[in-house]
DNA sequence: TATAATAATAGTAATCATTACTGATAATGA
DNA sequence: TCATTATCAGTAATGATTACTATTATTATA
């Protein structure tokens, strides 16, 4: 993988948001510094970038990808109303804690990646 | 909701399948008992189940929803291989009972649904 | 430093899952 | 039976993402 300046500011974007940011979110920020910027560039990067483990992609309701810089441990709280994404870190949050916190947890949806039987 | 065949027959195949499928899938096998359904019912009808909560979405890597007819609290493990989704019931298994069931996983997504703070 | 090889880009067209639309049909309560 | 209207089949539209292509920029090496 080649040095290039697109890349580096998507990396820099994302690695210093809070929030879950879309492609389009990323695009829109990256124009500022870099006006030319193509919206398949961004969409090219994050996919090599997740590929490669840098990001993480988070699969919401909202149809849309949403991107996390942050590839340490951690699950997602996401809000039924406004979409609003929320870090959980690790040690992982009891329906409890999270309601002590002002999230009131109504569903959850835990999904586990590897390889099974077969594919091994 | 008023009855509707094509809805029932929805309802039946989605309930009675093991695996996981698309809104294509079920489709298909639609098809077979009622070879003029369109698409775009079943689309609908996926929605309108899913809003009801009598059927539970999963937003995959595969970028296609795949439905489950299961709605008791369930994990689901996707092998990054062949895209098989299988389900874990509860209590939860552990990554080490997940071995031993021939499960390697390799990372985790857990996400929370509910109301934030500004939302409640 | 100049140059050749080729990864990456900008801009745009294509893809594909899903949703919206429309006139016809069917379920349901009176 | 009949009126109301949810639902349907069929098709067009949408929108996020990916593919394509000619050009530009990075990088290893002479």
């Amino acid at each position: 993988m080649r040095y290039s300046r697109q890349r580096e500011l998507i990396i820099d974007i994302i690695k210093n948001r809070k929030d879950h940011p879309t492609a389009d979110m990323i695009y829109e920020s990256a124009r500022e510094l870099e006006p030319n910027i193509s919206l398949g560039t961004v969409y090219r990067n994050l996919k090599l970038l997740s590929d490669e483990n840098v990001i993480i992609t988070l699969e919401t309701e909202d149809k849309r990808l949403h991107y996390d810089g942050d590839t340490s441990r951690h699950s997602h709280f996401i809000c039924s109303a406004c979409g609003k994404i929320i870090d959980l870190f690790k040690p992982a949050k009891t329906p409890t804690e999270l309601s002590e916190l002002g999230l009131t947890v109504e569903s959850e949806k835990c999904v586990y990646y590897g390889h099974c039987l077969d594919c091994k």
